[in-house]
DNA sequence: TCTATAGGTAAGTCATGGCTTACGGAATAA
DNA sequence: TTATTCCGTAAGCCATGACTTACCTATAGA
């Protein structure tokens, strides 16, 4: 899955909020509203946007829907930002020898 | 400097596209611009965004201000997402194990 | 079956921000 | 000094999206 949608799933602050607290631990979705100063539906259609973007995962339990983050999209974030370490660092090195742009 | 706020400045796909493009070399302004489909004042808006992220730095050289990576700014992204990583297998391996919630 | 619980969906409001054109400022060249 | 190049800033337009209330569905218990 693409990382751009990753991204820009984790730009808002209430969505990445959502996001750090499912990372602490599986959680339904009244447990997270009750700690967040948003409404029940506004995290309900965040989880849906992080669901879609690959970066949450869900299981049914009676009528709660228990959230969970999905470690390989995480891994997919982080292999993105590893590879444009490599690349920045390289580019860094060579801005520093060549002294050309 | 705070990691959100470096995560919001690589949502939109016009910023991410130029800070890719940072990546692969320093750039000027106008070269920026010329090989992307939006004005020279918008680049110049993003670069200000990124700048301000702590993602890019500025060199003047004549009247051409050089843009390019921040090394640090990368590293410290990577670094939040790896610390990320770490806590979400570990609510992942704890969900599998213990099963409550 | 009837009720209560849990949560997704629809529709509408409103602020944010990405983009544009127009303008102003700073550094080189003549 | 005058002109040119390169770029940042201001102001405005308009689409996006974050949030709300209202409504509907589905599961569990009595």
């Amino acid at each position: 899955m693409a990382y751009g949608i990753k991204i820009e799933a984790l730009a808002p602050p209430t969505r990445r909020a959502i996001f750090e607290r499912l990372a602490a631990g599986p959680s339904a979705v009244g447990a997270l509203a009750a700690g967040l100063p948003v409404s029940r539906p506004a995290v309900s259609q965040h989880l849906k946007a992080l669901k879609d973007a690959g970066l949450v995962v869900e299981t049914r339990r009676g009528t709660a829907r228990i959230y969970s983050v999905d470690p390989k999209g995480v891994a997919e974030l982080r292999d993105y930002f590893d590879r444009f370490w490599d690349v920045a660092l390289d580019a860094y090195k060579r801005s520093l020898e060549g002294g050309d742009a």
